[in-house]
DNA sequence: GCCAACGTTGGC
DNA sequence: GCCAACGTTGGC
């Protein structure tokens, strides 16, 4: 099990959307170091930690879990989607991506900032400046500290 | 909305 | 394959 951070910006797809949805697939990410860790490093049951960028407050909003394995992204067959690219073919899929499910929503949000001010957190990816990765890996030591940051956000 | 940094593109 | 120009990201 590997513990991974999604961005998103709330405004294109949030927390609220995911938990209605309950999966939804993971589509349109188009950078390939993001498209690495999803089609070779994730794989079903890791978990998910759901943060919202480009917002007044930047946060870890919710838990989710990776539910599929990594296949194509059919948007970029989609010569309607934005995400459409026409090097991306059937037979040889440039994008990947992989199925998120909903866990849960934080009562309580864990702010870019909590994340900055708790010691134990230092080398987090996404703490480093300028780290524009949508998709990044977080090391276990890390991943269990957030997990118990969300315990008592709950409270 | 500013802007630094980063990824991508494309001419050479 | 270099590298300048351009677009995007995302915290502030």
């Amino acid at each position: 099990m590997q513990y991974w951070l999604l961005k998103t910006e709330p405004r294109g797809y949030s927390i609220d959307d995911l938990k209605r949805d309950g999966c939804t697939p993971w589509s349109g990410v188009r950078n390939y170091q993001a498209r690495n860790f999803m089609r070779d490093g994730m794989q079903v049951g890791d978990r998910v930690f759901f943060y919202h960028s480009n917002v007044a407050e930047p946060a870890i909003v919710g838990l989710a879990h990776v539910c599929s394995e990594p296949y194509p992204d059919p948007t970029a067959f989609d010569v309607r989607s934005k995400y459409y690219d026409e090097k991306s073919t059937r037979d040889k899929p440039r994008w990947f991506l992989v199925d998120v499910c909903f866990d849960t929503k934080l009562a309580r949000p864990i702010t870019l900032k909590a994340l900055r001010a708790d010691p134990t957190l230092g080398g987090l990816l996404v703490l480093a400046p300028h780290q524009r990765l949508s998709v990044m890996p977080v090391e276990k030591m890390h991943g269990d500290r957030i997990e118990a940051m969300s315990h008592t956000m709950h409270s």
